[in-house]
DNA sequence: GTGTTTGCAAAGTGTTTGCAATTTA
DNA sequence: TAAATTGCAAACACTTTGCAAACAC
């Protein structure tokens, strides 16, 4: 299988839009960084950096709240691995990770090559919300 | 299946001299403290928290260096859920976990309930050092 | 005694927040 | 123009570190 994400709007205007942001110059240019096709794991750091380097002024500041506000409209998934340190991942259908300790990257495992058997149910009145797996590699 | 940890050394002096390290009066009373035969899903602070209430004179610093010290022994194990926090383990088998979002609480999955097939080789060279599942959920 | 461990307080790291200035619709 | 957004700097939460005093062997 190959790996096709369906990507009903190809435009960081339209995504935004659809996710109910006012399109501000910074949103804009995060989400064209962003979403430029490639699947991501980016942290708020990162990001800020990137943006710096492709000549967008931005505040780190706005970079955490422009994640978060992302995250919240479902455009971007957070993930943790790493006590101190959030990660974003573009890639918001359901899959799984590797995570390199040595370097600190994240990798997607294709959604069908990890599966998880035998889920136990919630207890009480729960509902599962996620279920993660984490291969962790090392040198 | 019953749960049933194999635990050698009943006492916490005995794991700390299995583990090499001194038994000093802060490692034995946190080691009485985590290794009582519950299995425990504990934060720095809050064993910190735990201490102080049981008229254990030992400062923060202590427990986060003392943590590390029994992880890096073996004697726990390390989990990350939770940006901007540690948990410590003290089953160090192989087991999974739920993750309550909302309380913030952890708590094993025992290690037949959940099964990962098809775990993908590790890239290149490395090895994989572990594989973890977690259930996130939520009220 | 000698090397290890502890406690404190300071420093460090990643993240969030308050608020005035700016921007968007 | 009214409401939303931004940037800055300060505040935050958690964790680590430097070093003198206390401790274990």
């Amino acid at each position: 299988m190959t790996m096709v994400t369906i990507r009903p709007f190809s435009q960081a205007l339209d995504r935004l839009r659809a996710a109910g942001l006012r399109p501000t110059r910074q949103r804009l240019a995060l989400g064209r960084l962003l979403f430029d096709g490639c699947d991501r794991h980016i942290t708020a750091e990162q990001l800020h950096t990137l943006a710096v380097a492709s000549n967008i002024r931005v505040s780190l500041a706005t970079v955490y709240n422009t994640l978060h506000q992302f995250t919240d409209a479902g455009l971007l998934r957070e993930i943790v691995v790493d006590a101190g340190r959030s990660y974003f991942d573009t890639n918001t259908t359901e899959h799984h990770h590797f995570f390199f300790e040595r370097t600190g990257k994240l990798s997607d495992i294709p959604g069908d090559t990890v599966g998880v058997t035998k889920i136990p149910d919630a207890p009480d009145g729960l509902r599962i919300s996620r279920v993660e797996v984490i291969v962790r590699v090392d040198g």
